[in-house]
DNA sequence: ATGAAGATTGCCT
DNA sequence: GGCAATCTTCATG
């Protein structure tokens, strides 16, 4: 049922394609939301220019270098969770598999509640809004930590042991949603922009759309 | 102390 | 396709 640890005691690179099809979960006092896995990407350490742990250990990625089957959870462009299975690292090295996207398979009202702002519309069309769709509410890493109510209180959680409020387990094998995978460059990354270590359901509607790179115009200077 | 960039998203034209 | 939002983190470009 859960994954046991050995499985995350690999390369990244190796543990991201068999994360696809395992379901993430998170129990609050709110309820259950679970997800289906559909797309990840594989995070080395000390030699991947693209890794938060390319520069060594620091306070924020520190999970990243501690044991496998923890959860490394960080906040970026201010306003944004991204979340994160630690693998094997290599010799004070470290590495991780960051979560992307996939289907919401338990949990769906709750996930669409943190998801909307405001009152949760009902029709296809509320007030003007339309209605999230579903394959939308974890199609992205940052979607999917709202869609699951993750934030950094659940930087290195464990994902092994069943009393943990987040944890990894097999899929159902949903035929439906194990097509083939393929793999691509990695989204949104800066440096070593050219290496494939993006794995996804070929055809998967909740696969997040790819986007290059783009370095943000700096802050005018005004006389 | 300070500033620049960020493993993103949603809304705009 | 372009760009603003928003603030933590890290290096001091």
């Amino acid at each position: 049922m859960l994954i046991p640890r050995d499985f995350f005691a690999r390369p990244s690179v190796e543990v991201a394609p068999d994360l696809l099809g395992c379901v993430l979960e998170h129990e609050t006092a709110d309820g259950l939301v679970a997800v289906e896995l559909s797309e990840v990407e594989a995070y080395a350490g000390r030699s991947d220019p693209a890794s938060h742990a390319y520069r060594g250990k620091t306070q924020r990625n520190a999970v990243m270098f501690g044991p496998p089957g923890h959860a490394y959870v960080y906040f970026t462009y201010g306003m944004h969770f991204c979340v994160n299975m630690v693998c094997l690292g290599e010799q004070g090295s470290a590495s991780a598999v960051l979560l992307r996207a996939g289907a919401i398979i338990a949990g769906e009202d709750l996930a669409r509640a943190r998801r909307t702002r405001g009152p949760i519309p009902e029709g296809p069309v509320f007030e003007g809004r339309a209605r999230l769709a579903s394959r939308d509410l974890a199609r992205g890493p940052a979607r999917l930590c709202q869609a699951l109510g993750i934030d950094r209180s659940l930087d290195g959680a464990d994902v092994c042991v069943a009393g943990s409020p987040l944890r990894v387990r097999a899929g159902a094998g949903n035929p439906a949603r194990s097509g083939r995978i393929v793999t691509g460059p990695r989204v949104g990354v800066s440096s070593a922009a050219e290496i494939p270590w993006r794995f996804w359901y070929d055809g998967d509607p909740t696969v997040s759309v790819y986007r290059a790179h783009v370095p943000r115009q700096r802050k005018l200077v005004t006389p």
